[in-house]
DNA sequence: AAGTGGTCTAGACCACAGC
DNA sequence: CTGTGGTCTAGACCACTTG
């Protein structure tokens, strides 16, 4: 029993997204199908049109519907999630000659895409800084910048951080860093990836980042701050990874001491 | 460079909202300030109060403000995060007789209330089922409901699954679950802790934990489907943790293979 | 009492979909 | 052309907070 009966007491918008959320969760509404539209909710209701347009504003902040412009508000297709596991670092992987979102995207049969937008040298954000043991008030860091696509659809934003010093004059400078990515080229220059440490949290998207991963309302994104240490325990790349939160999770497999 | 001399061509309420995150991001309005008030935006803009009012909709949306009843409008102040790490089912911290949550709550200088809120046995949803291999058409499982508070603030809702038919009649039954908690009696049951699999997703909250948690617009939730392996990597317990994003980060430190 | 956000009304014009 | 959502106006009353 959750909320039902103070059908009085409710905004008139609460307790028509209430009425609309109890008929997409009985089945009457399927996935895909679309709502009656605002005008029609409105009369249906004695309400004004307003007030049935932020019923279902409600229910779009949830993520349950979607509005389609001069189409209608349609429920939401539940999305089959792309997996990114804590063996995508995993030395295993890397025999293949593909990268771990490379072999995801196989596996479900879709088709993968790397755009490099930049590589340059930058000022580190302080977070990274701090991380990668950098100052974080020189331009001791190169920033490569990728979006990753499956089926030309935005899947994440990835920000990679290595330290200037090491990536200067090297592949790590270029688009195509070589066999086995970045990895390879770091493991050239003494970093044998040992452990990782991986800060996760989720937040809403930045208008930047909703109109890069064509985000829709109401679709937070999870954000990973990537940690690689090496055989010392020393940090040699820390990478930010921004993901669309309804087409991705993240698996964490690992053993307890 | 985003986007800024569009001024014309875009909504009056984007050109608005757009105004007073720039106004945020230059540190013009600081952490904790009011926002005019929304007549006086209207006014300022030449627009009408709805117009305005969807302008702050749009900051809130993205975590970036929160209206206060009676009050005004204000710039959110940024979190500090709890932060729940893999340590979190290491043996080692179950030494100190504190369970994780109230460790880290005392590093932080609060106060960690749990309150049990439910016992029972039941049906398993369908995704827990297969995890902790029970049948999905049957009371095959305990589910024990708990709510955790840092100084009286909602922080996480923490469902735990157990099979009924090592749970019944025992201390697993009971909120008081005895030395070390649930994990120290299923020690007991000859299930060693060797492996743990966490699969992370970020979504909005529904009504229901909206409430609990007492969360504001424009804030995700972080799911966490737990596994515990034993020795013999059968599942023996399996959890799902909801937490609020603007307080909590996950850490994930684990060896490359 | 005055000011604030929360909700609502009853219109209006626009841009985009689909027939 | 018609129906849809997207945006906007100019009011109104309510509930809450503060002086």
């Amino acid at each position: 029993m959750t909320a039902s009966d103070r059908s009085s007491q409710q905004p008139a918008s609460r307790r028509i997204a209430d009425a609309l959320r109890a008929s997409i969760e009985r089945g009457e509404l399927e996935a895909g199908q679309k709502l009656p539209s605002e005008r029609a909710l409105a009369e249906q209701y004695g309400a004004a049109r307003n007030t049935a347009r932020e019923a279902i504003r409600l229910l779009a902040e949830q993520g349950l519907v979607t509005a389609k412009q001069g189409r209608g508000v349609f429920v939401r297709e539940p999305q089959r999630l792309f997996r990114f596991g804590s063996d995508r670092y995993s030395i295993a992987n890397r025999e293949t000659g593909l990268t771990p979102f490379r072999l995801e995207a196989k596996k479900q049969g879709k088709v993968p895409r790397i755009d490099v937008l930049s590589i340059t040298r930058e000022v580190p954000p302080s977070d990274v800084a701090e991380r990668l043991q950098v100052p974080a008030d020189s331009e001791s860091v190169v920033h490569r910048e990728n979006h990753y696509f499956a089926d030309d659809e935005p899947v994440q934003i990835v920000s990679t951080y290595l330290r200037w010093e090491e990536a200067e004059g090297t592949l790590l400078m270029q688009a195509k860093s070589g066999p086995n990515g970045i990895y390879g080229r770091l493991e050239e220059l003494g970093h044998v990836m040992t452990r990782v440490r991986d800060e996760i949290s989720a937040r809403m998207p930045s208008p930047e980042e909703a109109r890069v991963l064509d985000l829709l309302p109401g679709v937070p994104v999870l954000e990973v701050l990537h940690t690689s240490l090496d055989q010392n325990s020393e940090p040699f790349e820390v990478s930010r990874y921004v993901h669309r939160a309804d087409q991705t999770g993240l698996l964490y497999e690992l053993p307890v001491s």
